[in-house]
This record gives C-alpha cells, structure tokens and sequence, in this order.
DNA sequence: AGAGTAGAGATTGTTCAACAATCCTGCAAG
DNA sequence: CTTGCAGGATTGTTGAACAATCTCTACTCT
C-alpha cells in the first residue's frame, strides 16, 4: 500500500470498514434478541397492546431473563415497547395524536433535509440519490406483485434515506424511531393498499425533482405530501 | 369537592396528580442509579472520555452489576454515556461536528415550535409562557451572583420549556436529549461567563417578543441566535 | 345479589455468584 | 519497530434465589 495516496478516497475507506467492523461485533446477544424481537413488531407478529411475558421468551429466544431485560430496554428506547412498572413490557397502542406528534416532526425533519440540500449542492457527491431510486423501484416492483407491505417498507426506506442526505447521525436516530412508530399505527390498519399507493409514485415525482434539484419545489411536495399522508392515516384511523 | 366544577381546571390537576404518580415509581434502583450519574456526568464530575468502571460504581452506588447496567443503558441512550463492547461505557468525547449536527437540529426544531405558535395562538391558555419568564429571571439573578454555571443550566431549561410549547412528548424527549449533550459540549469550555452571558438578555429579549405575539419576529431573532451561539462554541473549541 | 376484601398465585424487580469471552499490558522474538 | 504471545483484568451472560407488586379468585358482609 503506497503512502501518498490521495487522502480523501483512503479517509472513505476507512470509515466503510469502520463501519463493517461496527456491524460485526454487535454486543450480541442482547441485541440480536432486539432484532428479533424488533422484527416482529414492525411486522405485526407482536400487535400493539400485547403483552412480553418474560419467562416465555426467555425460552424462545434461548437467552437469560436479565439479558432479555436489556433487550427490552433497547426497543423501549426505540419506542417499540413500553414498560409499566410491576407489571411488564407491552407492545405500545398510539393513537391519533400520536399520528398527528409524529408527523409534525416528520414535516419539520424532512422538509428542512430537502430545503437544506439547495445549500450544499455543490458539495453534494454524484450517486448520491442512488438509495432513493431504489427505494423508488423496489416499491414499484413490490406493488405490481400486491405485495402491500413490502411497499410501505420500501416507502418508509425512502425516507430514511432521504433524510440520510443531510449527513446527521442524529436526525438518522429520529428517523429510525419515528418511523419504526409509524409502523406500529400501521397495524390498526385495515387495507394497506389504499394508505401505501398513492405514495409510490408521489415518491417517484420527488426524487426526480431532487434529481432535477428543484429543491424548493420538492420541499413544497414534500409538505403537501406529508399533510396528505397524515390525514390519510388519521382517516383510515377513525373508520376502524 | 363539588362535582360540577370547571372541567379544564380539573383535567389540568389529574394531569400534575398523574405525573407526581408516576415519578414516585420510579422503577427505583436503575433510574434512581441513572439519576445520579446523569447529574455527575452534566455537571462535570466525570469529563468526557473517563470511563466507568462497573465494579467501582456498584460499591458507589451500592446496586448490583445488573442493576448498574439497566443504568448505563438508560443514560447511553440520552447520549450522555456510549458503550464499547467488551471495553466499557465513556462519557463521549463530542467535537465540533457534534456541534455543529446539535445546532442544526436545534435550529429546525426550536424555529418550528416558534412559527407554529402563530397559528395556535387563540386556543394558547395564558399563563403559558411563565416557565420561560421564570427562567430568565433565573439566569439573571445566577448572573448577579457570578454563577455561570447556573446561568447555563437556566438558560437550557428555557429552551427546554420553549419546545413544550408545542405540546409533542417526542419534540420534549429529543430535546431533552439535545441539551444534554450540549451540556456535554460546554465543559471544554474553559471560561462560560462569556460563554453564556450574552444570551441572557437574548432570552429576555425573546421572552418579551413571545409575551407580545410576534412569532415571526421572534421565529427571525431565534434563528439568528442559535447560528451566533453555534459560532460562540465553534470558536471557544477551536481556542482550547 | 352485589360490593368490598383477604389471600393465594403469578409476574416483575433486584441481587448475588460464577463462568465464558474479550481486551489490555508487558515482554520477548524476529 | 513491528509481531506474537502469556497473564491479568474487565466485560458479557447465565442461573438461581428472594423481595415487592400486581391480578384474580373466593369469601364475607350487608
């Protein structure tokens, strides 16, 4: 390995394998008993109001009870289960204000990423959309399959990485938690058909406005899209 | 108590009466161990980088390893303690992209509660900006006396009790979060009289335009404040 | 019959002691 | 100066035990 490489292209590489390694030494098992159960909360397998009874998944997920407690920590801060004292963990049950709380922050985060962008254009790497377009594609390709759940995954990456535009670890963070609670309203759902459709191809018209850089256009989109999406769900809600 | 009293007043105190409920149990051990450690780590007493040793703090603290460690996690996830695997928990080394990824969250947020008060302004109860009164004569009395320190911690809870005025439980956790790890930022910070003093009469200031309803203004002046303030801690870093 | 209550059983909260897995230190060898 | 290898220290995880609290049933009393 020569020394007087160019420092940028060695400085990105350092931070993927950094990163790689970051993944492989996850502390284990507390956290792959998070994942598992995460897992089955987003997907429904755990509905909201059901109750974790310690002993029992001390047995499925073959770890002990004090390290099935801090599994239960992590997705306590991640918002996917709450603890009532004495009385166990749960499978949180949000309700319209709940949705109208997490869209507002949704509204305020993603519409200041995109505005942010028209800023830092320059600085802004090519391929850098590349995750959003294959967001784009995989719910088109989900959609055509009827494979509704798959869509509202690939529409709720979409805006994780869209939000990753803005290159902030802690915006990253919100996202992650306020979406895996959008996921858990999703649930309450009847037919997801009509909540995710509409969005797949709004999504399309936003990226290539993004890719045009039109981005206070797409900014003024995204609001109205958000606005729309909230009362979707808040309609969907109320028909229940 | 008569039964046909207000019914606004009456959900205001089940509200305080729930809330004082809910803080007695406390889940004890972990919390009340995290309470401590929290105040220790924000208020200087264990600097950024130190490390806590779990055999020391479990004599300290006088928990078990296992309780001590439900602590840990409750804290690395108010960012104010990160964990290594198999090396340990720190208290985190912030820099000055922290800042700078702090400030623009800040920015987003704090702006956005500002302008939305605009809108809600009628159904606003009144009495409702006098948390933020309180605060400011607080830091102006801590000045007085020359205790930056106090200033500091008045002026966070200003901002604090400038997000709960949007009423979002998860704009008030993110919040929380944030000023924590500002406070994290503020002990490099060799001299924090210049540091905090000059935004004691800007919240004033703000308070006033709040007090006189004009949110656009105040939206203006809050921006500008924050970018000032980003720069005030962007230049003592540089400096230390 | 219905309301209130006491107690049994189940679940959670917390502790302790032990062992396995990993990291850090210092030292020796190349 | 780097590499490889003990040995000691620290963390990760487990299982069992006991205390504290909740829930539900059955009973008593009016």
């Amino acid at each position: 390995m020569s020394t007087g490489e160019d420092d940028e292209g060695r400085q990105a590489w350092l931070r993927t394998v950094a990163a790689d390694v970051a993944r492989l030494d996850r502390s284990s098992s507390a956290e792959r008993a998070a994942d598992i159960l995460r897992r089955s909360i987003t997907e429904g397998a755990l509905p909201p109001g059901a109750q974790l009874s310690e002993i029992e998944l001390t047995e499925v997920l073959e770890v002990s009870r004090n390290t099935l407690r801090e599994a239960f920590r992590l997705l306590t801060h991640e918002g996917l289960l709450v603890y009532k004292l004495h009385r166990g963990v749960f499978v949180p049950e949000l309700d319209e204000r709940d949705v109208v709380d997490l869209y507002r922050l949704r509204r305020v985060l993603e519409v200041d990423v995109v505005r942010g962008l028209a800023e830092r254009d320059p600085e802004l790497p090519a391929g850098r959309l590349e995750p959003l377009q294959d967001d784009v594609e995989a719910a088109e390709a989900a959609a055509l399959a009827d494979r509704w759940a798959a869509v509202g995954t690939a529409n709720m990456r979409f805006h994780q990485h869209l939000i990753g535009l803005a290159d902030s670890a802690r915006m990253d963070a919100m996202t992650g938690r306020l979406l895996a609670e959008l996921r858990l309203l999703f649930h309450v759902i009847a037919t997801p058909q009509e909540l995710h459709e509409p969005y797949i191809a709004r999504n399309r018209g936003l990226f290539e406005l993004l890719e045009a850089r039109k981005y206070e256009q797409a900014a003024a989109d995204l609001h109205q899209y958000l606005l729309d999406s909230e009362q979707g769900l808040l309609d969907a809600f109320r028909a229940r």
